[in-house]
DNA sequence: AGGTGTGAACACTTTCACAGCA
DNA sequence: TGCTGTGAAAGTGTTCACACCT
């Protein structure tokens, strides 16, 4: 609800979560903004600077209640509810995707498995059969899917998206290397792997620490 | 080189590449800073000065020699060579990845799978057996790794990248979902499923678009 | 004219530091 | 006293606008 909140406050906040989720199990209690920080690897100050702007919730001398915090970040993540969702893609990782245990504990279900290949068209997935994705429109509508995972080559991405926005689903999940072109409203997260190896290609050879020998400007 | 790279930069870079690699396979020639903007999805003044950080590549007037460009960001991202990569978890997202052809595309290669579950030792992946975690030293060292993508369970990640950076690890690719501690020169990205999950599911909760009704302040 | 390279302006994010409540 | 909540300061990243080269 507050007017701006950034991207990285939100990836912290899911970081938070999971901290707290994990403390409640351990017992519970209450935790200091320097406890969550430390252990989210962050400052205290951008602890509370990131609940502030959600609300208080924390009492002041005394830290944040676990259980409670933890209900608050949910409720703010959108996460008390459950949100189902269809997988475009039944090869390696959407298969890995699939059996990925965390999604569901979250409340993400993956209600639809769509794929092109013919030989894979009607292999049993757990409880589904995997659909042809020509009826992909039929399938979204008949499970009542609000967010799609793609996993299907970079070329073929778009064209599914499309066609799934039409049908009224307003998030994306896309493991395909493409940038996605949606109209206003609807939300893409990209995952890309090869990036984030990259990423690590640059700092290996770039980043070195100054003992190694990166004197030269 | 330059003092200061901001990691959204280096992201756009991988961005950049990806296309510029696209274009030069459509025939090359030169592209514009607002031609590669438009295709990446960010502003011209962005591409230019991501691109003036490390150099000057383009001619005034004409735009960047694509197939030129495309060495230049090689160069830059430090993929000019072929990394040793290791997979510690062979299990099914291990496996998605071992399978992912982009990865040695890229020149990121798999030399050697580890897991701690008997059933899974002595599997054959590909041209390699999967090996006992416990030997975990004996192979990074045998094989020269020097990137290691974790797929563990979260509990246990941090034994093994501590293991692995005595070793002389000094990339890692984590899959797990837990802050990672290493000590300074180690590299750490996160792909993180969940989480991108949890900000999508926090957009569609709290980012709706003006006209369905965000009035209320 | 066309399009790069870049200092300067702007916008956004993080950190600081402290008032204020338990 | 202890720790939150938050304006103000500092720091970073992005956009602007234009000099300059071809």
């Amino acid at each position: 609800m507050p007017a701006k909140v950034s991207d990285s406050t939100i990836r912290r906040l899911s970081h938070y979560l999971r901290i707290l989720e994990a403390m409640a199990r351990d017992g519970g209690g209450t935790v200091s903004s320097v406890q969550l920080a430390a252990a989210a690897g962050t400052t205290a100050a951008q602890v509370r600077k990131d609940l502030s702007l959600f609300g208080s919730f924390g009492k002041r001398g005394h830290g944040y209640q676990v259980a409670e915090l933890a209900d608050r970040v949910r409720e703010i993540l959108g996460l008390g509810r459950d949100w189902r969702v269809a997988l475009v893609g039944a090869g390696r990782i959407g298969s890995a995707l699939f059996e990925y245990a965390d999604f569901r504990r979250r409340g993400f279900h993956i209600v639809a498995v769509l794929d092109v290949d013919p030989a894979k068209i009607g292999e049993r997935w757990g409880t589904l059969a995997v659909e042809d994705v020509a009826s992909l429109e039929a399938a979204l509508e008949r499970e009542g899917v609000e967010v799609l995972i793609v996993t299907v080559p970079a070329t073929e991405a778009q064209a599914i998206v499309d066609r799934a926005v039409a049908s009224g689903v307003r998030g994306i999940l896309n493991f395909a290397p493409t940038q996605l072109r949606t109209e206003d409203g609807v939300f893409v997260h990209d995952v890309n792997m090869v990036m984030e190896l990259e990423a690590l290609s640059f700092d290996l050879t770039n980043r070195i620490p100054a003992d190694v020998g990166d004197t030269a400007d």
